[in-house]
DNA sequence: GTCTATAGTGCGATAGAC
DNA sequence: GTCTATCGCACTATAGAC
């Protein structure tokens, strides 16, 4: 990458959060986040759109990949079993080396109401695709919205003990037994 | 009582949905809001906190009522007929009278990110809400968040499809056939 | 940059119901 | 008289027009 040091996106992603935890959000400016990674403000928006998405814009890598592994799952999967595929798939993102950053993450967006609007946002976002993903399985229109909205709450439940402070399971671990207990708690 | 005319409240949420729809909501003001419901400015904010609420403060008796339902469901009741109980009450409020109303709000809402964001909130507040409950009843942690969530999903795909434009059905028939929707689809 | 319109707030005054 | 919903005014903040 010549004279510029590599992965520019991460390291403006590392050096926010830092500043995130150390002095808070709104505090943070993007021309202290840019000083401590060592580059530019105007090169931060060629990144993010705004101060909030170097939070976010990884949820549409994630989004996509869940969007692929549902649309890549055997055609006589049920539509639960096409939405688990894609739940499974984001575990893809969420390894242990990510925890701690995830759990900062959390507690910043729990700090501040844009934060976590932006995040009910996206995760709305993503029901969508994975709604529009099932309909392009065939799968009924209300139905299509039903298990996604559903895989949405379990993705929920599931992430957020991920990120809890005791937990030590890994995800996937974590959404499977949270999509299982979903399917008891329901069962007749 | 009031100066003048009953109901302010009333009429100012009628004013707004009336202009809402005639010229948008961005284009309206609240002065236009409070003129033509007969009242001021300072007073349209004595009853809501800033102009979006006048189209979402019913929520919050929505959320009483339904929280109300759970906890008095029977002992015996399980998680998922007792949150059922709770999307049943919400029917008190969704009757063909207001039909009308709730399709004129979907759509200033849809066109309108503001007002989709707050419609977020409002629901990611009930499902907290109603998860909590389920706590009070003695239902474990993670499974009262996943059944609030998934109680959520059912009502959120229940009434989009109650206040869609060829639905003639009741809300409580079609949220009931929702639920009973998920079951079969997560059923093994 | 200035100017304007609007959202939203704080505080005290007032008109009526009781 | 009390109580309270409503009002009037003066204010700040902000977004958009120019």
């Amino acid at each position: 990458m010549g004279r510029w040091e590599p992965d520019s996106e991460d390291r403006f992603r590392a050096a926010a959060i830092e500043l995130f935890r150390e002095i808070g959000y709104e505090r943070t400016t993007v021309a202290a986040i840019a000083q401590r990674a060592g580059l530019t403000p105007r090169t931060f928006f060629r990144y993010f759109a705004d101060k909030r998405e170097v939070l976010f814009n990884g949820s549409e890598r994630l989004q996509e990949k869940m969007v692929a592994a549902l649309a890549q799952a055997p055609a006589e999967a049920s539509p639960v079993d096409a939405i688990a595929a894609a739940l499974a798939k984001a575990g893809d993102f969420f390894d242990d080396e990510r925890r701690p950053l995830a759990r900062v993450r959390k507690s910043v967006i729990a700090a501040n109401p844009d934060l976590y609007e932006r995040e009910l946002i996206k995760m709305a976002t993503l029901s969508a695709a994975l709604a529009h993903a099932l309909r392009a399985r065939g799968v009924d229109d209300s139905d299509a919205s039903l298990v996604a909205e559903a895989g949405i709450a379990v993705f929920r439940v599931a992430f957020a003990q991920w990120v809890s402070d005791s937990e030590r399971r890994g995800y996937v671990e974590i959404v499977n037994e949270s999509l299982e207990r979903l399917r008891l708690l329901t069962a007749r």
